[in-house]
RNA sequence: GCGCCAGUAGCUCAGUUGGAUAGAGCAUGUGACUUCUAAUCACAGGGCCGGGGGUUCGAAUCCCUCCUGGCGCGCCA
């Protein structure tokens, strides 16, 4: 709709240079946006503001000459001039019920592909394996994830890197207490059900005894030398750590698995052609010892420049190497045109200089889009980033056990009489919902505070209130036995609130492009909240099943449901699965 | 010290990249269940948009400055 609106008023443009009321060539940047207030029309443009100093001329008066180069036909009913020289649009309701019928009548809900598709690359999750999953690693899973739904869901080639932390000095302490337990005649798959234990006592017995943690260097060595027995107790050590990860994916309903996986070590043989390129390309610094890259875009103090370290003085790489290294595959081996990052926000001076050393040596096509995608901490009641009551960092199937069981318990509150089954399940759904919601729904790039009151708390601005209105829906098509395929009639939109029920339904293709352009699920949220509000009080306010006439009853069933289908649609590019009876 | 980010209602957060009277949710107060799920809806109160300057038709948004908080600053990731 903005775009056609767009359309028209860039032909208005073009006629007003011709009659030389604005300088030729002239390309203004205006605006067309939908109104806050009902009472200004649906749309409004800004372009008799913007045009008025080259015009000069009067913004009202030159509102004026472009209200009248309007055509006045089709899904504008009405041009209006308003306040200091916005022009307002009034959308006709007939042009609006059509697009009901034809979102209705597609499986894309009328959101059109891409033109132009793009092969994009998204690095998102990542954890070090060498540890279990915990709440810092939560941000990135989920809303990189929904960004990848998003994306696909409008046409792009997404390719899923789980960029894990499968490689480092920290394997060989693991690896020395797995070849213990193993010589003690311990089963190690045991001892490594409780990760973030392993870790502690490994970490532990690496400080305190000498002679592990000499072995533990030698393994570290033996390891990166590929030796066969290590690489063999270190493939183990993965399997069952990724497996864990897989657990927390399946259990938040993430889309990723194993062939997503491309870890650290991938990159191991890339290394030192990573630094030979880098030489070539006449970036190479020594420093110290160091071999360092340093532009003149990243200064410190003093205007000394920063390097970027890329090889330690004892020749051992960095993760700057390693990214470097990620970067160029990307690049050419997956032919990637955008690349996102789902990446904590501190880290953006690191990526800021990751993409300048890439570009400048030549590891990025000139056009290919490489985006740092930050994320702020997920924080506690204190301010503080979030721990457990005991001060540990919160593991993210604890976490997950915690929201279930608190949506369980509300839920069966509400319903007394369900089975234990039936609570169980969408006591588990809602939970994640609560989640998944609470994080997607405030922006990306701010710290956010964690609360589980808040989160599944059923009231609100919650998952839960948005399940709750999808199934208020689905109850009605249940309650009345109606076939949804076959709806049959005109749309009608008499009431207000039922304007505004399909003018939000049509905004939808116009939010996802948002998100997948900006890399924020939190629009797509506070969109489908909107929506889930106005249908509420359309639902409260406009009987369905029992309107007065059969074709307001076949009307309303229809906005009932392009909503169901959008809810569930929309949560489901969050990924977050909807219930048909809570 | 230098740099980055933030400061919006009692609390948690939005604010469409400069637009019209700054919005939601929670909490508070009032009203609405013999009628499609009241996990809801309707209405009300609540604001020096951290302070001060500037830029212009117009600023929470851009620039300068100060205050407060967080984070990052050479061989961890």
């Amino acid at each position: 709709m903005k775009t056609y609106v767009r359309e028209q008023l860039s032909k208005v443009i073009e006629n007003l240079a011709q009659q030389r009321v604005i300088p030729a060539g002239l390309e203004p940047r205006f605006k067309v946006e939908h109104t806050k207030d009902t009472s200004h029309g649906d749309l409004a443009t800004n372009l008799a503001m913007v045009l008025s100093k080259p015009a000069g001329c009067n913004p009202r008066l030159l509102a004026e000459k472009i209200i009248a180069l309007l055509p006045r036909q089709g899904a504008i009913k009405k041009v209006a001039l308003a306040g200091p020289g916005f022009i307002n649009f009034f959308l006709d309701e007939n042009w609006l019920a059509q697009q009901v019928k034809k979102a209705l009548a597609s499986e894309r809900l009328g959101v059109p592909l891409v033109a132009k598709p793009q092969q994009v690359v998204i690095d998102y999750s990542s954890p070090n394996l060498a540890k279990e999953m915990h709440v810092g690693h939560l941000r990135s899973t989920i809303i990189g994830d929904a960004v990848a739904r998003t994306l696909e869901f409008l046409g792009h080639q997404v390719i899923r890197q789980n960029h894990v932390g499968d490689w480092g000095t920290q394997f060989g302490m693991l690896l020395a207490l797995m070849e213990q337990d193993r010589a003690a005649g311990r089963e190690i798959s045991m001892n490594l059900a409780d990760l973030e234990n392993f870790y502690r006592s490994a970490k532990q017995q690496f400080d305190e005894s000498f002679a592990f943690a000499q072995r533990a260097r030698q393994l570290v060595v033996d390891l990166q030398a590929g030796d066969i027995g290590c690489l063999q107790l270190w493939r183990e050590f993965l399997d069952i750590s990724l497996s864990h990860c897989q657990k927390i994916y399946d259990r938040l309903g993430v889309g990723l698995n194993r062939t997503h996986v491309h870890g650290e070590s991938a990159y191991n043989d890339d290394l030192p052609r990573i630094i030979a390129e880098l030489d070539d390309a006449g970036l190479l610094t020594e420093d110290q010892g160091a071999r360092c890259v340093f532009l003149d875009e990243f200064k410190g103090q003093d205007g000394k420049p920063l390097p970027m370290i890329v090889q330690k003085q004892d020749g051992g790489y960095l993760y700057a190497t390693t990214d470097l290294a990620a970067l160029r595959y990307r690049q050419n081996q997956l032919k990637a045109e955008r690349i996102l990052y789902f990446v904590d926000v501190r880290q953006s001076h690191h990526f800021k200089q990751l993409f300048a050393v890439a570009r400048r040596a030549g590891f990025l096509h000139a056009n290919t889009q490489v985006e740092h995608m930050g994320f702020g901490t997920v924080m506690g009641d204190d301010g503080k980033p979030f721990k457990t009551r005991s001060g540990g960092v919160a593991k993210l199937s604890e976490l997950i056990d915690e929201a279930e069981k608190r949506a369980g318990a509300l839920v069966a509150e509400k319903n007394p009489q369900m089975t234990a089954t039936e609570l169980a399940e969408i006591g588990r759904v809602a939970g994640i919902a609560s989640i998944k919601y609470a994080d997607l729904s405030k922006n990306r790039s701010s710290d956010y505070t964690f609360s589980f009151d808040q989160m599944i708390s059923f009231e609100g601005d919650t998952g839960p209130y948005m399940l709750y209105a999808y199934t208020r829906v689905a109850s009605i098509f249940r309650k009345a036995d109606i076939d949804a395929n076959h709806l049959e009639g005109e749309v009608l939109l008499q009431e207000d609130i039922e304007r505004e029920l399909a003018n939000l339904q049509i905004k939808f293709a116009e939010v996802l492009s948002q998100v997948a352009d900006r890399g924020t699920p939190h629009l797509l949220c506070a969109y489908l909240f909107e929506l889930a509000t106005t249908f509420s009080s359309f639902y409260k306010n406009c009987p369905v099943l029992n309107a007065t006439t059969a074709e307001l009853r076949n009307s309303r069933l229809q906005l009932c449901l392009l909503t169901a289908r959008i809810l569930k649609q929309g949560l489901a590019l969050l990924g977050i699965g909807t219930l048909e009876r809570m």
